[in-house]
DNA sequence: GCTTTGTGATACCGTTTGGTTTCACATTTA
DNA sequence: TAAATGTGAAACCAAACGGTATCACAAAGC
């Protein structure tokens, strides 16, 4: 088990951080944008994004006085990797979309 | 989000009960027989597997005095499921995005 | 310079988590 | 019946979690 991947499930483990995913797929939010979304303060969204960084999940930029935050694929991928174990017990869907990341990937 | 996704995460942000998921791969095990691989007692072991069992993540059977503990895959890939949101994402994002991330680390 | 705006970081608080200990209940076997 | 074995559940504790409030720092605009 890497720390990474130990740290991305526990990154996982809360709704807020998975929205915050959601919210990141496709485009870059500072933390005031993504803050927006949520009925928290921005040190509250801080710390969740953080958090994420800590489990690669995300990446962070900056650009003049903003941070731009945007999802990390690649960090998604080691985690959503930790299900490959269990291929030999369900239907090759989940080996669909696993073959597709491997195929971004590369 | 479903409660099952909600609770599939949470389970799985804790090392024991994943190494537990793969202890169970392939086969069923009582809880004395999953506790014997770890450093903890039985009670313990106990309140991770009915957590597990609370993310739909495993299924228990009894068998006489014994309860035989075995992974849900249905539960599993619930889970797994959800990472497919970002398939759209992966292709257009990827390779921008680590590109940057590239150039930010160098 | 000064103000505004965005982020970073700390202290603090209530709740949850992961573990132990202990005891009770249920089922097999002598 | 009694003893042995396996599970269930409660009380308890230290640590981690998720949030707030508050202050400091940095960059852009006046």
């Amino acid at each position: 088990m890497s720390a990474h991947e130990q740290l991305g499930f526990r990154a996982l483990a809360d709704p807020t951080r998975r929205e915050i995913l959601h919210l990141l797929a496709g485009r870059e939010l500072t933390i005031a944008e993504v803050a927006e979304n949520f009925d928290m303060t921005r040190a509250a969204v801080k710390k969740h994004l953080s958090i994420l960084g800590e489990g690669d999940l995300i990446s962070v930029r900056a650009e003049g006085r903003s941070k731009l935050n945007a999802v990390n694929p690649a960090g998604l991928k080691r985690v959503a990797d930790w299900f490959g174990y269990f291929d030999a017990f369900w239907d090759e869907r989940l080996n669909t979309l696993k073959s597709e990341i491997e195929k971004d990937t590369q």
